[in-house]
DNA sequence: ATTGAAAGCCTCTGGCG
DNA sequence: CGCCAGAGGCTTTCAAT
């Protein structure tokens, strides 16, 4: 991974739909080495997916919450992961430290749907307590922070 | 927005990079249609970019976490939301119902800069304690919820 | 690792149903 | 709205450096 890999990965999280000619153009390469040089990180999993972002009110999830999953004594985390990632409600899933084992975000059309979506939280086998935060306003999002890409590291990735 | 708006744009959450022709295929339209419906939902504000998902860690940002900000009695959330996000290691940023006024998703390379960034937060006018939750490993994240778009929605969007 | 060439596919516009 | 047609651009592979 060298400044021209991380050139081309900055600019692939602003404009995921850049093409390789675009790319070459922007870092001083060719097309056909822009395209080998994305394929190899792709294929090492530094880059792991391209996705168009919806503005999650227009497509009917209009609510978000955070949700702190607390375990019981007996709990085991994994098994609990995989539940919480079998609702598709459950848009990210983050092992923590603290008493919560986890915290969920979770988008909802509708509050009604958050309450029942909190109900079947609580129905999972190792979950003793949830605790919700409820999301007023995303004032941003996934913002890609490329100054660790555009500065060169100064001791190693 | 009708269901082949859905289609494509839940196509497109899954793989941000997928060619209109085929889209088409996918959904059972001539490219040229898709590249009008696409243009349309873009205008709209439905899909607001397309973006890479990187590996956070292979790019030095291994250490994540939630962090919830208590404002003063004063403060002025949007100035304080304003701050939040002119420092680029803090992701996301979400207004929320409780004590905290903002929990914002904070990634840094290592612990010591988080202990540094945690000290530019508190720093920040408006901001009278901070509640850190460390991230120890992320199951999942940004998991596009298709489910809304594949079932027809049954009052509406 | 990078490049240029070449065939095929895709984009994107304009015009027509 | 959707389709076709077409010129131009892009992708992808390959051999050479």
């Amino acid at each position: 991974m060298d400044a021209l890999d991380r050139k081309i990965i900055a600019a692939l999280r602003l404009n995921g739909r850049a093409t390789y000619a675009e790319l070459g153009r922007t870092v001083g390469l060719s097309a056909s080495s822009v395209h080998e040089r994305v394929g190899k990180l792709e294929a090492a999993g530094v880059i792991t997916g391209y996705h168009a972002t919806v503005n999650p009110s227009t497509v009917g999830l209009g609510v978000t919450a955070l949700v702190g999953i607390q375990p019981t004594d007996t709990a085991e985390d994994n098994d609990v992961a995989e539940e919480l990632g079998a609702l598709p409600e459950v848009e990210s899933c983050y092992a923590v430290a603290g008493d919560e084992a986890f915290v969920v975000k979770v988008r909802v059309p509708t509050v009604d749907d958050l309450e029942h979506t909190l109900g079947r939280l609580r129905r999972i086998a190792g979950v003793a307590r949830t605790r919700t935060t409820v999301v007023l306003s995303t004032r941003f999002e996934g913002r890609p922070n490329n100054t660790v890409l555009e500065d060169p590291p100064p001791t190693g990735a």
